[in-house]
DNA sequence: ATGAAAGCGCTAACAC
DNA sequence: GTGTTAGCGCTTTCAT
């Protein structure tokens, strides 16, 4: 059974490949009734046009990349939903890879996507001062980053303002009467999570709040350390008030942390996370956060993305403004 | 700037494009001169091959497509890692097409990714009796269902014997003494949704318990009539004990609507989910339900797919058991 | 061990 | 309006 092609359907209708490609093209100056012939032998040969052929002849692939850091997180998926659909609308596929927060996989990945000729990348996650994708980046190949940028004056991106987005958080819980708050950040390889640490200390300062690095602690997002830490802290004569937690998905680990411990949330400890993911509003979780409208983030980044896949030579960077979402994790402290 | 292109690669290092093709594709029997030469070439121009013209010419594209109902469920985003991080290892790229579970979609993507040459598919999200995509998972292209399928007797699948699943959850509700369940469904387009409903009726069948068709309600997931509904059946003078929902993000919903009406779980009601996707494992949601192994299903589905890819003719399918996860939702009845 | 030439399935001038 | 021809960037016989 081979592949039915536009020769085959040229042959059967009795006119010429071209005519059977200004058919698929809807090239608007022929004839009725050529089209319909043309037509018909379509339908009895069951012919579909291979785009691949299509592409290579036009240079243009109608698909473009997705890369993201593990797509079962619900960020992730979330923001990928997004760029999909609206990526269909345009007339795009997108091919979705998933790094597993490797960069080597990154790396990989790009090489595949440009490979096979996308016409453009979005890229959801990636390490500061990543020398090679830098590098690509600066190429002028159709490339924004969502979520985590290389650094601040490298590529088009659309991220969050991470540092003002912690001092939202400080301020909330401080405004409650919070003075001692533990943060609990992710890997600081990423420009978000980085961000978000840099603005909380910052917000220490301006809230005069004294600094101790024992307060604050890098953690894996599934690191069961997560618990060991909150129970030593919990331990001390003097604990934290409130967690600060760099992703919401971090504050789920804290939450369950605290719970092993006993500890009632937010009674004996406040707890504060950073995404606003959708099961974050769940009723049984209810988590006071801090919204990146991730979203919304996702949609810039695709329209991005389609306005340098059309006019080359742009230049396009975001930052989205933090806000809090206030929900029922946070309090004011004990005594 | 133009693409550089293997010709232009044959030029600087003075061998022909078949050479160059050579070193590409680790041809063995080589001058090893010759192959570093063109290797310099390949670095100095930065030439990456173009893997569309590479497919056109072999009839391959390395891309398989995964569609799905919606990518940001945590159900499909979930099976979707396992798939995605299983394809790269075998060299395949994924292009992923959400649904938005319309059917018209599923079309529409099936014939993009055949248009774009893909060699297999995975579907997680088809419509019972689908005639469109019937006949094309019957025109012999690699195609594997999962979670859903058309019919028993149609294409290639890895389903969870959902008739069984929805057995079990009624069985464990019987043992801690309820005797009177509603049950709410998704929609029942679907194959697993459909054959859960069918489970429940006959183990009600079984365990002796009164059909009461008012107890049974199709709803769509986010639909906020679960909340009327659950209500109106509290209000009646012998009210269901137990709450049967055909999927956790169902079961969320239920629970948020129990939490509205001030009914504590599981002491006042007891809520039974099914999939048993990552979140449900969290302790402040805690959800007994039933586990489709959805990432073992994934991970089959993917492999069927790589096998019906090599082999030709192949028939595969697979029906997974299901397994009660019991954790804090479920509990006996009142009085 | 390497080169020449044909061809994958389509589109795009250019003719008529 | 439609056909002819060349070519997109590779791989693959077939020679040598």
């Amino acid at each position: 059974m081979d592949r039915v092609t536009s020769k085959d359907v040229a042959k059967k209708a009795g006119v010429s490949q071209a005519t059977v490609s200004r058919v698929i093209n809807n090239y608007p100056h022929m004839k009725q009734s050529t089209r319909e012939k043309v037509l018909k032998a379509i339908q009895e040969l069951g012919f579909t046009p291979d785009q691949i052929a299509r592409s290579l002849n036009m240079r243009k692939t109608s698909s473009i990349g997705l890369i993201v850091g593990d797509i079962s997180n619900p960020f992730f998926a979330e923001t990928a939903k997004v760029i999909i659909s609206q990526a269909r609308k345009s007339g795009f596929d997108v091919i979705l890879t998933d790094t597993e927060h490797e960069s080597v996989n990154l790396e990989k990945s790009i090489e595949s996507l440009v490979g096979k000729r996308v016409e453009g990348i979005i890229i959801g996650s990636v390490d500061l001062y990543d020398s090679k994708t830098r590098q690509f980046a600066e190429t002028g190949f159709p490339v924004v980053f969502y979520n985590t940028n290389i650094h601040e004056d490298i590529g088009n991106y659309v991220v969050l303002n991470n540092k003002k987005g912690a001092k939202v958080g400080v301020k909330h819980l401080v405004e409650l009467g919070h003075r001692k708050i533990a943060y609990i950040s992710g890997t600081l390889k990423y420009s978000n999570l980085s961000g978000r640490l840099e603005g909380f200390k910052e917000a220490l300062k301006e809230y005069d709040l004294p600094f101790d690095k024992h307060l604050i602690k890098e953690f894996d997002v599934s690191s069961n350390g997560i618990s060991t830490f909150l129970k030593a802290q919990m331990e001390q004569p003097n604990p934290p008030t409130a967690f600060f937690a760099a992703s919401d998905q971090i504050a789920f680990t804290v939450m369950e942390a605290a719970r092993e411990l006993g500890l009632q949330i937010p009674d004996d400890i406040s707890v504060i996370g950073f995404d606003n993911i959708n099961i974050s509003a769940n009723p049984f979780i209810n988590l006071t956060t801090i919204s990146q409208q991730h979203r919304r983030m996702a949609s810039i980044a695709l329209e991005n993305l389609l306005t340098l896949i059309k006019n080359d030579n742009e230049m396009i960077r975001n930052v989205l403004e933090p806000e809090l979402i206030l929900r029922s994790t946070t309090t004011t402290p004990r005594k």
